[in-house]
DNA sequence: CGTGTTATTGAAGTGTATCAAATTGCGTGG
DNA sequence: CCACGCAATTTGATACACTTCAATAACACG
C-alpha cells in the first residue's frame, strides 16, 4: 500500500522501447512517438506497491515496460477479485480514462515493474493527431469486454474445478515464470484458497499438475484444457 | 429462430431520428448523418427473431430505433445468459465489429423493433472522416467493460437474493414497461428460475414487491436497493 | 377453447464456503 | 548465514445455499 515511487527518470525514447511492438502504439509514426517521449514519465515500482487505487480519478495512461501488474477490485465483503493481469506491452488505466470514470480497481505490482505514465493531455493530443490510435484502443477494449463477458458466463455455469483449471491455464500460459498463491488463483477464479488447494491436490492425484511446495507445474496441459471445459 | 425480416425500407433521414439524441451519433455534423442515411438499411423485427447469431461474423453496426433487444450467450451446458439489453438509442454489434471477432452472443428481439443496419464499409468511412465518433465508441465500450466487470465481481461475492434484487432494479428501472419471465431474470442474475421464484415470493412476503400473476411490481425500491447490497 | 409455455411449490442431494488447527515455507533481521 | 516470525499452505469437519428433479397449477396464445 506504499504509493511512493522510488525512482523517476526520463527514458531514452519510445522508438527503441522493447514493449512497444507488443502494444497499441506499435505502428505509430515517429512524430507520434516523439510526442509520447516529450510527455511521458518513467516510473519504477516494487512488488506490492499500488500504481493507482480504486475510486481515484485517472490522470493519464500507464504503459507497462517491464514487470507484471495485477488489477484488483475489492468487494464489499472483503473478497478481492483479480480483473486483469498486465505485463510488458500492456496498458493500464485506459478504461477509466476513456469512460471518464474513477478507477474501478487498484493496480498492484506483482513483479517489480517499469511503467511509463502518459499524462491525460498528451493522450488527448495523441488521439486528436493520430486517430488510428483511437481505433487500436477500440479494438483493445472490445477484446477486453469479450474476455470479461466470457468470464461472467463462466462464473455462472462452470463449477469451481473448471474455473480453477481455466485460471491455471491463463496464469501459467501468459505469466509462466510468475508464482501465484492459492489466494491469487482463487481471486481470479472466483472461489476460495481452500477450494483451490483441494482442487490442485485432486489434479496432482491425476498427474495433471505437480505441486512442489508452493510452486505449481503443469504436467498435462491437454488434460487441464479438458478439465476447464472451454467453450472457445 | 426465424431470421426473416418482414419489412425493409429506407427511412426518411437520421437527422430526425428520435433515437439519435440518445446514442453515440448524437452530435454529428449533417455531412456525417448524410453518410449514414445513404448507406443504412432500416429493418423491422418481431419478438423472438434473431438479428444475429453467436459465431457469425459482423457485417456492420445495428442502431436500435425502437423496441427492445436482448443479447444472449448460450453456455455449453445449455444455460443462457443475458449479457446486455438494448433499447432505443443503443447500438448492437459494435464489440465484435471493433474487435474484429465473431459475435459472442445472439441478439434476440424482446419487443418488436426497428433497427438500422450500418454496413461495415460505411462505419469505416464514418470513423475515418469523423474521428470523434471513435472516441464516443471508446467511451461507450469502456463503460460497458466496467459494467461487465462489476457483474463479474457480483457473481463471485453476492448471493442469489442480492443478484436477483439487482436484476429487478436494473430491468425494471431501464425497461419499466417490459415483462420479464422468471427465466429471463435468472439468465440475467446467473441463477435458476426456481431460485428467482422463491426469492420473489420472499420479497413479496416482505412487501418489497407485489406479484400479480407473472407481473412484478416494485413496491419498496429502497428496500430492494438494500437487498441488492450495491457497491456503487 | 384447447395446448404448450410459464409459474409455483416440494423434496432431496451436493458443491462449496466457512471455520479451525497444524504445518510448511519464505523473507527478514539479527 | 541462520533463526525467527509471519504468511501461506494444507487437511478436516461442518453447515447451508443453491441446484436439480418432479409434479401440479396458472396463464397466454393461436
Amino acid at each position: 500500500m506504499n504509493m511512493a515511487v522510488f525512482s523517476i527518470k526520463r527514458s531514452s525514447d519510445c522508438r527503441n522501447c522493447e514493449s512497444r511492438p507488443k502494444n497499441v502504439f506499435c505502428d505509430l509514426p515517429d512524430e507520434a512517438l516523439d510526442l509520447l517521449d516529450r510527455h511521458k514519465i518513467v516510473n519504477h515500482y516494487k512488488r506490492g506497491q499500488a500504481i493507482f487505487h480504486t475510486g481515484s480519478l485517472p490522470s493519464g495512461l500507464y504503459c507497462v515496460n517491464s514487470g507484471v501488474i495485477r488489477l484488483e477490485a475489492s468487494g464489499s465483503t472483503g473478497n478481492n477479485h483479480i480483473l486483469r493481469v498486465v505485463q510488458s506491452g500492456g496498458i493500464l488505466g485506459y478504461r477509466s480514462l476513456f469512460a471518464n470514470e474513477a478507477y474501478e480497481a487498484s493496480a498492484v505490482v506483482h513483479e517489480d515493474s517499469q511503467v511509463c505514465q502518459i499524462p491525460k493531455p498528451a493522450v488527448s493530443e495523441l488521439l486528436a493527431k493520430f486517430p488510428a490510435v483511437g481505433l487500436k484502443f477500440l479494438a483493445y477494449v472490445s477484446k477486453e469486454l469479450r474476455h470479461a463477458e466470457d468470464r461472467l458466463c463462466g462464473m455462472a455455469d462452470k463449477n469451481a474445478a473448471e474455473r480453477i483449471a481455466e485460471a491455471l491455464l491463463f496464469l501459467k500460459q501468459n505469466f509462466a515464470d510468475q508464482t501465484w498463491t492459492r489466494k491469487e488463483i482463487a481471486d481470479w477464479a472466483g472461489t476460495t484458497p481452500e477450494t483451490v488447494m483441494r482442487t490442485l491436490a485432486d489434479f496432482a492425484d491425476q498427474d495433471i499438475v505437480a505441486l512442489q511446495g508452493r510452486r505449481i507445474e503443469i504436467l498435462d496441459r491437454d488434460a487441464l484444457v479438458a478439465k476447464a471445459n472451454l467453450s472457445l
